[in-house]
DNA sequence: TCTGGGGTCCTAGGACCC
DNA sequence: TCTGGGGTCCTAGGACCC
């Protein structure tokens, strides 16, 4: 068979991808300098439940991975800084470098809050050659930040993420226009974005452990093997942004497919006036985060995990489509009480939305001003919370009897709105 | 290995319609 | 009333990513 050339309609393009290095564990590092070099671990303390969210170099030389549970972490390297973690700062750092990279192109997408492709197609004569424009970009990340990142250079998508890979620590790493098949073949198919475990275990299962074996395979015997995923997998092993993983115009703004919040407790929770005030916070969470997109959902969910991780949800989609918090709470609501096993130890509690739109669809007039007053009211709500904070205002839905007492003894002093305070307090 | 939180996408079965 | 096939929506679950 002939190699594949590019259409001459279709240029080659040139992409970036930018991939911060360490990145929890580097914004902390700016903040105490005390920690260079040291194991360091984001993610909570060493006794709680909850996993490694991002791990120092030096974490890693013991074998501390993210993903990693915390305690198994604290057994690798008891020695290690365990921090909490500041998410306002990874955010803040998140946006001074989508800034830098917009400087390079317009088109840019943040793919994750510490990585970023770029389309370099066309920007030669103003930044050179890729190799020289990635060694400009780099370098002013870490002038204006003092982060280190990794950049990838390829033809598509896929291929610039695993290049960055190569690239790391600190590098830059380029597979060069016709270099693609040649870069991938020797490489285990684990590298794919998209290929983890399972479908691992199941490529292993026929044989085929480099992508170069999974390259060699017939179209047709993949389609009727894996389905869809089989013909994107194709496309992969041949270095093609296939299937819907790497779809989509790089720059292009997208709305969110779906807005949700979950909470694992620090120790199983089988009340239900708790399980429920945190569902209804987590359901005004959701409302105010669909108003700030200007977004409304046709489709509750309900995410129940109890303790032997047995995980449900439970849906329901409505005939309207809603922001408003009292139709979140009510519905996340019923769905819990039809979905509980009464007095079983919940590990989970989460609920979320999606079906999101931009047009609220049909509704009556009465209805309308009804759902309009209620609307007024929570935006009110939203820019009280947004000079004074989260705690300043509470809906009745989102509080425990007990809040209601405490707020009745103490007008002044509104309770914490973390559950765990609660829990203490009882 | 005692397993977070916020997402995206895919699959499969059943309902329902033409 | 012995029974097809396709399309779309809904629901539940799961793989995967950072």
């Amino acid at each position: 068979m002939a190699a594949r050339r590019p259409r001459a309609l279709h240029a080659v393009r040139t992409i970036f991808h930018a991939d911060m290095d360490a990145f929890f564990v580097s914004v902390e590092e700016l903040f105490d300098p005390g920690l260079k070099g040291k194991p360091v671990v984001v993610g909570g303390r060493k006794d709680e439940r909850g996993v490694v969210a991002a791990a120092s170099y030096a974490a890693r030389s013991y074998g501390v991975h993210s993903a990693m549970p915390l305690r198994t972490a604290a057994k690798l390297c008891p020695q290690a800084v365990f921090l909490e973690g500041h998410p306002e700062r990874y955010r803040e750092y998140s946006q001074r470098i989508h800034e830098i990279l917009l400087e390079f192109t317009p088109q840019v997408s943040m793919a994750s809050i510490d990585e970023a492709y770029l389309d370099m197609t066309g920007t030669e004569r103003l930044w050179g050659p890729p190799l020289r424009a990635a060694t400009l970009l780099h370098d002013r990340i870490g002038a204006r930040t003092g982060l280190n990142c990794s950049i990838g250079i390829a033809t598509s998508k896929m291929l610039a993420k695993i290049c960055s890979d190569f690239a790391k620590p600190n590098g830059i790493a380029w597979v060069p226009p016709g270099m693609e098949a040649a870069f991938l073949a020797p490489l285990h198919v684990s590298r794919i974005p998209g290929v983890g475990r399972v479908t691992e275990e199941r490529l292993h299962e026929i044989g085929v452990r480099k992508i170069g074996d999974l390259a060699r395979l017939d179209e047709d015997f993949l389609l009727r093997r894996f389905g869809q995923w089989g013909l994107a997998l194709a496309g992969k092993a041949r270095g093609a942004d296939a299937g819907a993983w790497f779809a989509g115009e790089i720059g292009a703004y997208e709305d969110p497919r779906s807005i949700s919040h979950e909470h694992t407790f620090s120790e199983d929770v089988s009340d239900a006036a708790l399980l429920e005030a945190t569902l209804a916070r987590q359901a005004e969470k959701v409302g105010r985060r669909l108003r700030e997109h200007r977004l409304f959902a046709r489709t509750v969910e309900l995410k129940l995990r109890y303790s032997d991780f047995t995980t449900l949800s439970r849906s329901r989609t409505l005939q309207e489509a809603t922001d408003v918090d009292a139709d979140l709470i009510a519905v996340s609501r019923e769905l819990f009480r039809t979905a509980w096993k009464k007095g079983a130890a919940v590990r989970l509690i989460g609920m979320g939305v999606s079906g999101l739109d931009e047009a609220q669809g049909q509704i009556s007039l009465l209805e309308g001003e009804k759902k309009e007053r209620a609307r007024q009211a929570l935006a009110a709500v939203d820019r009280i919370r947004d000079r004074f904070g989260e705690k300043s205002v509470q809906l009745a839905a989102g509080m425990t009897a007990d809040d209601r007492e405490r707020v009745h003894e103490n007008p002044a002093g509104l309770p914490g709105k973390d559950p765990r305070s609660l829990r203490k307090s009882r």
